[in-house]
DNA sequence: CTTGACCTTCCAGTTACTGGAAGAATTACC
DNA sequence: GGTAATTCTTCCAGTAACTGGAAGGTCAAG
């Protein structure tokens, strides 16, 4: 499969995914003409890249929790601690994004555009006052 | 309150804070030596960006949801339509989150750091076989 | 057989920070 | 009161993670 096949299963620019290459995320075969060639596995880590980075983890996260696909050879015990870091972190994203839906939930439901000085939007974006 | 409190309290680096200041994202008073005094206001709003940030929205986006708060006598149709999108993209984030979530909580639960060459982590990790 | 879409590499520009220098203001200690 | 450490200021340069565009090769359609 070729990069703009792969980057439309993506969601990712083709640009981006050759820079994910350029700093070794992943290396797709090559075809006989020089193009990229990229099996269903690339296209799941590629996938995979487009959610987390999405989410707020960074390149080296990623790269971290690609390994734990990677390096079937490592340790469970080394594995387990990574996910186990990596979930608590998600659970943390997952308060925080469902404190932030509540709070626009709440704007949908109830702001008529007034000039209330004291709304308190913020206060609860912000996890200030959590609802 | 200087800086390095409202660093504190926000979770961002007094770097960070300057920047968006910078670019227009809040501007706090001055006190009279020429330190940057900020308000509790301040504050919720960097609490805010610091979260929105970490959970992949991008400064932009962060800027239309601080203007939810800021423009108070914008028409709510506006606000509601602006936050109704949000909603969707946060809604987006969390079914992959779950997913996410899922994958690890599978992966610390089950692996044992066999060989197995048809290991399934990395489809679900993708979504491509979401559980 | 050429036109157009898609691929290649390379190099420069953007976004969102991040580090460090140089200097002023405040606080902490003797 | 003096001075040393801390915290603040601005400015300028560097990094991370892309993103755009040029110059050119490959390939499928008409």
């Amino acid at each position: 499969m070729n990069i703009g096949h792969a980057s439309e299963k993506s969601g990712l620019p083709a640009k981006t995914i050759r820079y994910y290459e350029d700093i070794g995320l992943l290396k797709p075969d090559r075809s006989d003409n020089g193009y990229r060639d990229y099996s269903m596995s690339d296209v799941h880590k590629l996938r995979f890249l487009q959610r987390a980075r999405g989410l707020g983890f960074s390149v080296e996260e990623c790269r971290q929790l690609l390994a734990l696909y990677e390096d079937k050879d490592r340790a469970s015990s080394d594995v387990k601690s990574i996910a186990r870091t990596k979930l608590k972190e998600i659970e943390r994203k997952l308060t925080e994004l469902r404190e932030l839906q509540h709070t626009l939930q709440h704007l949908v439901a109830h702001c008529h555009g007034d000039q209330r000085p004291d709304c308190p939007i913020l206060e609860r974006i912000s996890g200030t006052r959590p609802e």
